[in-house]
DNA sequence: GGCAATCGTTACCGAATCGTTACAATTTGG
DNA sequence: CCAAATTGTAACGATTCGGTAACGATTGCC
């Protein structure tokens, strides 16, 4: 679960975001008063990333920039300034983005996924069992011997890894390993999965009319 | 609990609506005044769905969607115009959806429902007594022990589960979980609910001339 | 040009799953 | 309280679905 810290006086706005962004799946906090936010990070509280409003009582959110640096906390702006010095200003300063009220919640949540995804590397390596894939050099080792996989194996395993206990259909898995749309049926899916299921010894289970699952005891 | 505000300048449709919906377990609100449901969304009241009628005195359907779209909430239009110039007018515009008045509330209520899984991701899980589903796994657990269930009675829980103490009607089973309609009578349903019954133990009960219900004493 | 690796397709088997049917049990409505 | 309608459930045959081996086509490499 990510975590999101937004930085607004506005009370209206304030709450909405809150709202909008936890049903999306975030855990949020808010904060209406600038100072305060300062000392909360400075206290160590830690989030993924910060919604910073540049108008704030006291203190302004270019102030607090450098104290979500310090933290490493990327930071997106709020601005209801659409005064275009602003914007370079944040961005020179280094904000990762900015974003000019009054905004579509459809774009803020775009851009807090692209900041997100920036921010937060794909994992050096991905566990399951005792086998572990190294998405950098594209290997799999089992017991720590390396495992040799063609590449459609390893692009199929690597994507039942990323969606551990998710149930992926057909259709995803063709449109995601096989670039765009496949005609055709065909057993081809199942022929991967079969010999992945040999050389791995991995629980990858049929869910019936639908596709396959990676299955992991480890904390869902 | 899934919020619905409905604008609808006739009485005794909204009365209608409002009673239905929150019936079915919605939490609803009623607006007979277009140009006061705008100003309500203006001022932060937030919604997971509206349905607005195009036809409202003053301010029409239509002018009233740009506001909603501001706010991301999806909208459904009712209306009484079957022109398809206005259907298409409305779903270009943005409209999730729009239904002709006059409607069964059934097909409603499965709009309803399409509109928000659409909006509102799926949660994690559905606890009901001993057993709770997991929709990203498409997996069933009873007592914390995995439970085997096929497709269709997996796909038929869910459809239940999704809809606690509502009635649902053998025609909404049929077309949701059996693609489109389904010729000539048989006991399909009745056995897939027989099976379901022996192997969850919940308390699947039969409507009488309608369909199945599934009813949990927790907080109705 | 030849060899090896990899892939998509096809074929076939067994098991799972489904819809139907038949009949018993229950409910409904008068 | 009875007859008709409705629902519950077991059994069965047909179909579908998934697992896997075998095969030819294509590709890349030497």
């Amino acid at each position: 679960m990510r975590t999101i810290f937004i930085v607004e006086d506005d009370e209206a706005i304030n709450r909405l975001l809150c709202m909008n962004l936890s049903v999306t799946g975030y855990t949020v906090t808010g904060e209406y008063d600038g100072a305060e936010a300062k000392a909360r990070i400075e206290r160590g509280e830690r989030y993924d990333l910060a919604l910073l409003d540049i108008m704030l009582p006291g203190l302004d959110g270019f102030e607090l920039l450098d104290t979500f640096k310090a933290a490493s906390i990327p930071v997106i702006f709020l601005t209801a300034k659409n005064a275009v010095e602003d914007r370079v200003k944040g961005l020179r300063d280094g904000a990762e983005d900015y974003i000019v009220k009054p905004f579509a919640l459809e774009e803020l949540l775009a851009r807090i996924d692209k900041v997100l995804s920036r921010h937060l590397p794909p994992p050096d390596s991905i566990r399951l069992g005792d086998i572990e894939i190294f998405p950098k050099s594209r290997s799999v080792t089992k017991g720590g011997q390396p495992l040799e996989l063609t590449p459609t194996q390893y692009d199929l395993l690597l994507l039942l890894a990323k969606n551990k206990n998710v149930a992926l259909s057909r259709e995803r898995i063709l449109s995601e390993i096989w670039n765009s749309d496949f005609i055709g049926e065909s057993r081809a899916i199942d022929n991967h999965i079969s010999q992945l299921r040999r050389r791995t010894g991995l629980p990858i289970v049929a869910v019936s009319r639908v596709g396959y699952r990676l299955e992991t005891d480890e904390g869902v």
